[in-house]
DNA sequence: AGGCTTTGATACTGGACAGTGTCAACTATG
DNA sequence: CATAGTTGACACTGTCCAGTATCAAAGCCT
């Protein structure tokens, strides 16, 4: 029933042929979804975009739900990737080289703001919306303390995400006509008010 | 092919009948949205909840898409009642009560939250933001003035919507721990800051 | 009563899509 | 070359659902 893959293949393993058809068929489904939006993901759409066929979805994936699962990891690795060498060792500073590169991820990327920000509001990607939302305030939070503990904190970091998403999500569908550096200046100002 | 109602039935007028049908169509559709959440409006869930069958469904709706759009029609609707009798008159004021009215109807509703807040961000009910967006807007502003030639406005409106929305939705899933009316507070002091 | 409309239940059609199975062509290895 | 592993194309099944059509029972009017 279950298909093996043992034998190198035009000079590659099998593994790394296993794990590429993987990350192409994630980095697709990143693009779908960021563009036309997470209901267009399917499995047929996927792999054409892919350029595989179904047979490989279901070597990597279960199920589609498995694959929107690591969707929304790819795209929360893909964050962190931009945004942790700046992660602030200095307790109690403002983080706002951290936070600058937080909001120009989500600016400079309008598939990263969508998959995080939009689609996780409704539908398929909604289950994981809690871990997203998690990971920001425990990014965006001064280091060393714990932003679930004081409710006034954790009340403004709500605030802050919603301040973003908004505006972030508005300026990528063209409802605020300003340039990026004055974006990224507004939100950063808005948050060490 | 297309049926016409004429006669009274029950003691009820044919077009009496006609609106409740829709009405109910309606109002079963802005539950399901706001509880399962846009994906699960189906024309059989619809008419089941309503207690109609689909013969009536298509009475008073050429297609799904024309229900949702009613819906969305429905949910502002909805606000607007409950916040219009607080339009300021006196221009320049801050508009303390309305903004009061405002919040209140999205804490108070969770279905009208939901609808007009998250469920929007992506789906069926995706084309229909704009148009809240715009509603939330023109209602926020101080009378009399264009918050769309404003950039500073413009930016300092979203930016509120999002605060808003992402609290309301946060509070609304248990994500917060506080009063009614300490939210509500929060809320209008955060805006008029 | 008898012929009309209204009602609700249910059957049917067609398309989309998840998930599975098959197979011929291609590549590696001996 | 021959055998075994690999690949992509495609057929197939079952399910779900929008939208349409049918029909018997019940209500209305003369």
């Amino acid at each position: 029933m279950e298909y093996q893959v043992t034998m190198p293949f035009k000079g590659v393993s099998a593994v790394d042929r296993r794990t590429d058809r993987r990350n192409r068929l994630v980095e697709a489904a990143f693009e779908i979804a960021g563009t036309e939006g997470a209901g267009a993901l399917g499995v047929g759409r996927v792999c054409l975009a892919a350029g595989l066929t179904k047979r490989y979805f279901y070597e990597s994936f279960a199920s589609l739900a498995e694959l929107q699962s690591a969707v929304v990891d790819q795209a929360i690795a893909a964050m962190s990737e931009r945004v942790d060498p700046f992660r602030p060792t200095t307790p109690g500073g403002p983080p706002q080289a951290w936070l600058e590169a937080f909001v120009g991820a989500l600016v400079d990327d309008e598939c990263l703001a969508r998959v995080l920000l939009a689609e996780t509001h409704g539908g398929a990607l909604s289950p994981f919306r809690h871990q997203i939302i998690d990971v920001a305030i425990a990014g965006m939070a001064p280091p060393g303390s714990d932003p679930q503990a004081d409710l006034r904190a954790l009340l403004v970091a709500y605030a802050q995400i919603g301040t973003l998403s908004e505006l972030c999500l508005a300026w990528h569908q063209g409802q605020l006509t300003m340039e990026r550096a004055t974006l990224v200046e507004s939100l950063t100002d808005l948050f060490v008010r």
